[in-house]
RNA sequence: GUGUUCGUAGCUCAGCUGGAUAGAGCAACGGCCUUCUAAGCCGUGGGUCGGGGGUUCGAAUCCCUUCGAGCACGCCA
């Protein structure tokens, strides 16, 4: 379906066009001076010095050729030459039937299913996943998703960093421990035991003791590198103990994605494209592309138009050792193999900007990826505390992400008991814990996202969980309020699904059809953008709009059968976008709160 | 030092490829519950859009300059 706004600019254009102007001038934007009109066209004045022409003559022409217009209900010209547009009520509520019709409310399809990849998550195995973790999981699923939606083949990766020195050091501190483990016995030959000699919890405790003891003890750290050399050189015991931490770190990992209702396709991680490193250096290699620079093997990826200093591209230490752009050049060469994406989207933070610019440009150089592929960072910004610095622990320590969500849903529950006592009605325990994971997600998810990706913001807890204003429960309590309303009509015998919307019989109603009529263009822009922030703006002026129909209009006690049907389709059509929207953002809406 | 992001109301943020009186939310103050959930709605007060220059009929938006803040700049990820 075409996008109501370049429905509205087309019939414009043919006005211009009409009048003898170019038609170009004819492009209609969204009001800025809503008290005046629905929409706007300023060409009128862009057109005034090509046609030497007073831009108030120019408009009233214009306004002249739209006297029999279908699109518009008025329009009228104002000084010095603004086209202020109002649309004919038929024109909307005939939109609005289409968006009900059509598949996605109307949003077209892509000309071609692309197969696109959003690596995100960031977790390491082995390190429990903390603040700074939350905003790549959010962003990267909600990303994701709106994707997906939009009708690409999208695949989400976790990209683990699971090869790394942190394994190196947990093994180290395992055999500190428990040196007698059959691990360590490289004389060993038999099967390895089933069972993990440690528990998530134990090894949540092992690598921060571990990281720090390296930090202090040179001979313990080179110990640990000593491990990692070993595990990447597949030595049985460790490889066999590696996996325990795999798996072990793995099920815990999902367990705390799950809760946030973050799901990967791929938990693919460095690990994975270890086999393929040699290959890949040695195609650098020849290709002529890499070369040795103080004893590190780099490709050179400054670009003559560069107005900084990009610094090569690092692919082996000078210790011959792989690093994290080995494997993430590895992971691209491996997924350019397997699955010949269109695009690549990595979510990560901000910080690793630069990083990424060099990687995709090494990519882009050396042919592992081709002309086509796009390669795109989205960089998230730090998630501060109140103070506008790094979000910490009131001790100043890294929070957990689990003790942050936590947090949350137990200020959510309480929020709820207050609220029931001070109304006075009983709630169900059970129950209202279950709606304030609900309305907590919801809350942390809108509060972040409603920020742009890129920018830092301000983590307030009291705020994001608060139910008023600009935030995830109030987008909830709206969406509610509609579920009961039509489960009223319904109870009523009354129909959801038949019901047309009609054409508006008032200003309030008008405006929510107007808003609900963006539909298509937000999710495209959204898309376009990678920005879930638009989804976030275009719910809350729904919920606005809603919200002020509703106070206005009392559905269910309306008289007029038609007339009640009307406003019923209208708010089953408000409460499916919004659920959809917020399905892409990655929350959901509870039956009741 | 180089680059980069940014500076909008007391606070947290929008501001759509420049457009008419710069918008929300919170906080402050005043109204609205015998009627679909008051987690709501309506209203009032509050801004030299960091400063200065320029382009333009018109600038928070584009360009230059300056001040201030964050971040990044080869063997971490």
């Amino acid at each position: 379906m075409q996008k109501i706004i370049d429905l509205i600019s087309e019939e414009m254009k043919k006005a211009f066009a009409a009048a003898g102007y170019d038609g170009e001038l004819g492009k209609v934007t969204l009001s800025n001076r809503p008290d005046l009109c629905e929409y706007q066209c300023n060409g009128a004045m862009a057109g005034a010095k090509q046609y030497h022409k007073a831009p108030l003559v120019i408009a009233k022409e214009a306004a002249a050729q739209l006297a029999e217009s279908e699109v518009f209900a008025e329009v009228s010209v104002a000084p010095p030459g603004f086209l202020n547009l109002k649309l004919k009520a038929s024109f909307v509520s005939d939109y609005l039937r289409q968006m009900r019709n059509a598949p996605k409310f109307g949003l077209e399809a892509p000309a071609r299913a692309e197969t696109i990849i959003v690596d995100y998550g960031g977790a390491n195995v082995a390190k429990p996943l903390h603040v700074g973790h939350l905003r790549p999981a959010i962003i990267g699923e909600s990303v994701k998703r709106i994707c997906r939606y939009v009708g690409h083949d999208v695949i989400g990766d976790i990209h683990m960093g699971d090869w790394g020195l942190q394994m190196g050091l947990v093994i180290t501190e395992l055999r500190k421990r428990q040196p007698d483990l059959v691990y360590f016995d490289e004389n060993y030959t038999g099967e390895y035991p089933a069972e993990a000699p440690f528990t998530i919890a134990e090894l949540e405790e092992i690598y921060p003791a571990a990281s720090a003891r390296s930090k202090e003890d040179a001979a313990y750290k080179a110990e640990a590198m000593e491990a990692t050399h070993r595990l990447q050189n597949g030595e049985r015991g460790h490889r066999a103990l590696w996996r325990h931490i795999m798996r072990v770190s793995v099920e815990d990992l999902k367990k705390n994605y799950d809760s946030l209702d973050v799901h990967f396709d791929l938990w693919k991680g460095e690990s994975d494209v270890q086999d393929l490193i040699p290959g890949m250096v040695d195609l650098l290699k020849k290709g002529g592309y890499a070369y040795e620079s103080d004893g590190a093997l780099v490709v050179d990826v400054k670009e003559e138009t560069d107005t900084k200093e990009v610094p090569p591209c690092m692919i082996l230490k000078s210790d011959g050792a792989s690093l994290y752009n080995t494997t993430d050049l590895a992971t691209i060469m491996d997924r350019m193999e397997k699955y010949h994406p269109d695009k690549m989207i990595y979510v990560t933070d901000k910080r690793q900007d630069l990083y990424f610019e060099q990687i995709f440009r090494c990519a882009r150089k050396t042919g592992l990826v081709d002309e086509k592929t796009q390669l795109v960072h989205i960089g998230n910004g730090t998630m501060n505390g109140r103070d506008g610095k790094p979000f910490k622990t009131r001790e100043g320590g890294v929070m957990r992400l689990e003790h942050l969500i936590r947090e949350i849903d137990e200020e959510m529950l309480r929020k709820i008991q207050e609220n029931a006592a001070t109304k006075g009605y009983e709630i169900d325990m059970a129950e209202a814990a279950e709606t304030a994971g609900i309305v907590g997600l919801a809350a942390v998810k809108y509060g972040d996202l409603s920020n742009q990706a890129a920018k830092d913001y301000i983590f307030d807890i009291d705020r994001f969980t608060s139910f008023e204003g600009d935030t995830g429960p109030y987008i909830l309590y709206t969406i509610v309020r509609i579920k009961s309303i039509l489960h009223k009509y319904a109870g009523q015998g009354g129909s959801l699904t038949d019901p047309l919307v009609r054409d508006a019989v008032n200003d309030s109603e008008k405006s929510l059809m107007l808003e609900l009529a963006k539909y298509n263009a937000v999710i495209e822009t959204a898309y376009e953008e990678a920005a879930p922030h638009r989804i976030c703006a275009f719910i809350y002026d729904i919920a606005n709009a809603f919200n002020h129909f509703y106070h206005e209009t009392k559905v269910l006690a309306e008289t007029d059968e038609e007339k009640k049907a009307g406003w019923i389709a209208l708010l089953k059509l408000t409460g499916d976008i919004l659920e959809t929207c917020i399905e892409l953002l990655g929350f959901a809406a509870p039956e009741k709160m």
